[in-house]
DNA sequence: ACCTCAAACATTTTT
DNA sequence: TGTTTGAGGT
């Protein structure tokens, strides 16, 4: 037998070696899923086939990445290059570029974001003159992209009397006017965004049969990672691929389906049976990752689903310890007890950081876990939350990239055209929208085609006219030059480079770092790129479509990971903390009304659990700080479906600081109430001091040359006063600030002797 | 056009 | 509690 045959149980070599025809791997957690896809890939280039002929579907960029690096080390890198494998997204990106053409876009098209999407859909409703109390950004961009994955174009939309009833009921009569005008302003912006990468492929396929035909033949084989996440769109196109050589092979565990929100149909994997009768299944049911214990807890969770395929995930692993289940008195306290917990494992286990992973339902839980692990100098690192390309400062220029490559699109024009300063705003902005609206045009081409239009004056156009040379020399340059050379002039010519080179405080300093990162990361891409392929639209391909966990950092490796449940799937670690496991939390409030959310919730806490090998801990809090203010909660009913004789409960006592106040810790609510009030007091001081300020203030002696005291900035110089009473200004220089203009009314200068 | 502060608002998960 | 929006002033 061949030597990478070896290393795999019964069921899994079967799947491996599984011949022509459907397939479909129902995988338990840890029962080494991915294992089986890069085996089931290398077994067949070593059956001779042509790597061009496999294309791999996988749910993140870093499982795609993480496959491939295993299949070029078995099988070496020459053959491995050739294979297709991404997420949905990213390969079909790739071939809409090839054949953009044929769905009238242009090669160089923009993938529009979500943050992309949500402002272009808020100008539409601002232009519109809708109430944007009812018409809600957020609302109508997921119901727009909830009919996308659902394959409902806004022609359908309105062909469907159901749907226009639903949004009848919920008084956004407009929504289908509001879908039309997105849809048409993403394609007059030469822009894409995540679900039409899918529907236009989808499109694609079904417009053009010798398209089809083309792609049938070149992917012969198909494999698909966490088929239970794919929705419904993705399922149509997979199943069109398909249907010529039928050699799909599918993978996947239905009791991790999490992502209903985003469209995934637990269906898909249920229903493979009768999508593809002949099929074959195979069912890996041996955890190779958890103690007994575990997998025990995790069995007794997930028995309370009702929709499930049977299956019983078993361990020969040693029993390990129990399931540690504390409660706290508040959010606070457990990111003590969590921290505490870890500094004592290290150190009696000889563990790394990077050996434990803190778990949680929302991102915003991650802020009071952060503050303990920075008290015990615990290194770690956060997934999720802000990521590196949507900080501001790279945002702000990606846009001018995005411009270069494509100047029709909207919503990166939008972002920078008075970013420096040059004296364009809100009011020439609205005049250029609605001359690009009534001739059917891009605001780019208006500004580009400016000849004495009456509707601006002189000054302004004048203005235009300077941003347009601007763009279009950068225009020159990303197409000539390559993506280094291009990136480093536009962030120089822009004026970006010397507005954050400039602002000299501690965040300003971060974002000049960041953006001197960023050029770097393309400095990188140019060297490794091959010649006629690095240009900077190359580089910019794929940036929308990466995440948190695609830039990792060297030095991000021993630490503390902290992430979603949600992220954290396929992933494992030795140590496991999983918090906030309260009513309302975790399960969600969200998903309480219905039958199906709630199943999904269990499901997402069965991820959760079986991400851990060695030991798993759980915790809540009585109390938690939400909104400004304390809210009691209770603990999940999670935890009682848990089988009682995997689990040790404790009370987690406060550490020593809050045991001298003993007397209040009899009662919980009593010093969340104090807590609170405390707080409001604090609040209502900061306004007395603020008024009290406003009457006794130095504001009248404060004379140019004096040291003054600003709480923020520190001791400063005056270097210059204007302005009388209420209206009196003062520059004052603080060392290694800088300059600051302020209104003395609201500074609350004190003069330093 | 730009700047500032206070009021209003908001948190589910993400390619 | 942080962040975004809007009013009102320059």
């Amino acid at each position: 037998m061949e030597k990478y045959l070896l290393d795999l149980n019964k069921e899994q070599r079967k799947a491996v070696i599984h011949k022509d025809g459907p397939l479909m791997v129902i995988a338990g957690a840890g029962s080494g899923k991915t294992r089986v896809l890069t085996h089931r890939i290398i077994h067949l280039l070593k059956e001779g086939i042509n790597p061009f002929n496999i294309l791999s579907l996988t749910f993140t960029n870093k499982a795609a990445k993480e496959m491939r690096n295993r299949i070029e080390n078995i099988i070496g890198n020459s053959i491995s290059k050739n294979l297709w494998m991404g997420t949905f997204h990213s390969v079909f990106s790739r071939i809409l570029r090839f054949e953009s053409e044929k769905i009238n876009y242009p090669q160089n098209f923009t993938i529009y974001d979500t943050e992309d999407s949500k402002q272009l859909i808020k100008s539409i409703i601002k232009e519109l003159n809708l109430d944007k109390d009812i018409y809600k950004t957020g609302l109508i961009r997921n119901r727009i992209s909830t009919l996308k994955n659902n394959f409902i174009t806004y022609q359908k939309y309105y062909e469907n009397k159901e749907l226009a009833l639903q949004d009848q009921i919920a008084k956004r009569v407009e929504f289908g006017k509001i879908y039309q005008i997105y849809q048409n302003r993403c394609h007059k912006a030469s822009a894409m965004d995540f679900d039409d990468l899918l529907i236009k492929t989808y499109e694609l396929l079904e417009l053009f049969p010798d398209l089809l035909e083309k792609y049938q033949q070149k992917f012969k084989y198909i494999l698909i990672d966490e088929y239970q996440d794919t929705n419904h769109i993705q399922y149509l196109i997979v199943k069109k691929l398909a249907s010529k050589f039928m050699n799909i092979c599918v993978v996947g565990d239905d009791a991790q389906s999490i992502y209903s929100f985003r469209g995934a149909n637990i269906q898909n994997i249920l229903n493979f049976k009768n999508d593809y009768p002949n099929y074959t299944s195979y069912k890996l049911e041996q955890n190779y990752r958890s103690s007994s214990t575990i997998v025990e807890a995790a069995n007794s969770i997930i028995k309370n689903n009702e929709k499930q395929i049977q299956k019983t995930v078993w361990t020969d692993n040693p029993k390990g310890e129990k399931i540690i289940v504390v409660k706290t008195t508040s959010d606070n306290d457990e990111g003590r007890l969590v921290a505490n917990t870890i500094s004592e494992i290290q150190m009696r286990k000889q563990a790394h950081c990077h050996d434990f992973a803190i778990l949680y339902r929302t991102n915003a839980q991650s802020r009071a876990l952060e503050e303990s692990l920075r008290k015990k100098n615990i290194p770690y690192k956060i997934y999720g939350g802000l990521s590196f390309y949507q900080r501001k400062e790279i945002k702000d220029l990606l846009a001018y990239f995005r411009l270069a490559i494509n100047p029709n699109d909207e919503e990166a024009l939008k972002r920078i055209i008075n970013y420096p300063r040059r004296g364009i705003g809100l009011t020439t902005l609205q005049n250029l929208s609605l001359m690009a609206n009534s001739n059917n045009s891009s605001i780019w081409e208006v500004i580009n085609n400016l000849d004495n239009n009456s509707k601006l004056n002189n000054g302004t156009q004048k203005k235009l006219k300077d941003f347009a040379l601007t763009i279009n020399e950068f225009i020159i340059k990303s197409n000539e030059k390559d993506a280094y050379f291009a990136s480093e002039e536009i962030a120089k010519q822009s004026g970006i480079f010397s507005e954050l080179y400039n602002d000299k405080s501690p965040e300003g300093v971060n974002r000049f770092e960041n953006i001197q990162e960023l050029l770097n990361g393309i400095k990188n891409f140019v060297e490794h790129a091959e010649k006629e392929s690095n240009k900077l639209a190359d580089f910019m391909q794929d940036v929308a479509l990466l995440t948190d966990q695609d830039t990792e950092k060297d030095n991000d490796f021993n630490k503390v990971t902290m992430m979603t449940v949600h992220a954290a799937k396929g992933l494992e670690f030795p140590y496991v903390f999983v918090v906030g496991l309260e009513e309302n939390m975790f399960p969600n409030i969200m998903s309480s009304e219905s039958q199906e959310a709630l199943e999904e919730e269990r499901r997402l806490f069965y991820v959760a659990i079986t991400r851990a090998e060695k030991r798993l801990f759980l915790s809540f809090a009585s109390s938690r700080f939400k909104w400004g203010q304390f809210i009691d909660s209770e603990k999940s009913r999670f935890i009682d479906e848990i089988d009682e004789k995997c689990l040790e409960k404790h009370e987690h006592l406060p550490s020593s600081e809050l045991k001298k106040s003993k007397k209040f810790m009899l009662n919980k609510n009593q010093i969340d109430t104090k807590k609170y009030a405390l707080n409001l007091n604090k609040r209502r001081l900061k306004k007395v001091n603020y008024l009290t300020n406003n009457d006794y203030s130095d504001t009248e002696k404060i004379k140019n040359g004096m040291n003054v005291k600003h709480s923020s900035f520190g001791i400063g110089k005056i270097i210059n006063i204007s302005g009388e009473g209420a209206n009196k200004k003062a520059t004052v220089f603080f060392s290694g600030i800088g300059q600051k203009n302020m209104l003395l009314k609201f500074a609350k200068l004190q003069i330093v002797k």
